[in-house]
DNA sequence: ACCTCAAATAGTAATAGTTCTTATTATTAT
DNA sequence: ATAATAATAAGAACTATTACTATTTGAGGT
């Protein structure tokens, strides 16, 4: 893959930001560091940036977000402000329990936990 | 709600398999029964008969899938295949520890286990 | 520094899933 | 049966994403 100023300045937005964004908010980042940016090139280097393991993304509802966390992780998602938070839940029983009531082999356990957060209880 | 026979129709198709199906299949599913039927009116049904707490949707990827199951429940979702089955997982556990780590709240846990199911093990 | 050429880009068209609009039809109350 | 209005069919519009294509750019060889 040769290097472009695009796809460096789309991977720096993404990595330096925990907020998970979508492409439209990628594009629109990258629109005051280069003015004639595409936001097809956006989601093109995003797809690149996402097979070569630079991030990942995930769904948001019916919309993709993405992720400098490549590793495996899921989220806190607050129904009130909307902020979607890296989260470490064990999982190895849940693993182990599919394998044995379903013979069921489990690669990936996509989880969002909706409620929430502490900035809204008084 | 005034009694529709669309409404009806597309009532029964989700509440009479556990496939999940999306607005699509549900549409030519539909078309076998009323022809004349249009997309817009599955569409339209789905969302009211979901408002009314008849069906749920869930998100496979980017698509919407519909779940005759309104008890809370996770999926399992086999690559192979593309099957997604009910499945119950314990989480009071996740719960209790989202409330006592962040001070967080927990609505629902969405959960998709993704991997490989007992049909493709030889 | 100049050439070459494939890879990447900007701009735009196309697609998929879903929602909206509107004239017409069907259900329900009177 | 009539009137009021909710629901429909058909198709336009919308949103997120991908595909197409002429042009530009990065990188290796001279
Ligand atoms: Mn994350
Ligand atoms: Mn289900
Ligand atoms: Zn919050
Ligand atoms: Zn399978």
């Amino acid at each position: 893959m040769r290097f472009s100023y695009q796809r460096e300045t789309i991977r720096d937005i993404v990595c330096s930001t925990n907020a998970h964004p979508n492409a439209g908010q990628v594009f629109n980042l990258a629109k005051k560091l280069i003015p004639k940016i595409s936001l097809g090139t956006v989601y093109r280097n995003l797809k690149q940036l996402e097979e070569n393991g630079d991030l990942r993304s995930i769904y948001d509802g019916n919309i993709a977000r993405y992720d400098r966390n490549t590793e495996p992780h899921n989220h806190l998602k607050c129904k009130k402000c909307g902020a979607l938070v890296d989260v470490n839940v064990h999982d190895n029983d849940i693993r182990s329990d599919m394998k044995k009531k379903f013979q069921f082999t489990v690669d990936d356990i996509e989880m969002t936990i909706i409620g929430t957060c502490q900035k809204h209880t008084k």
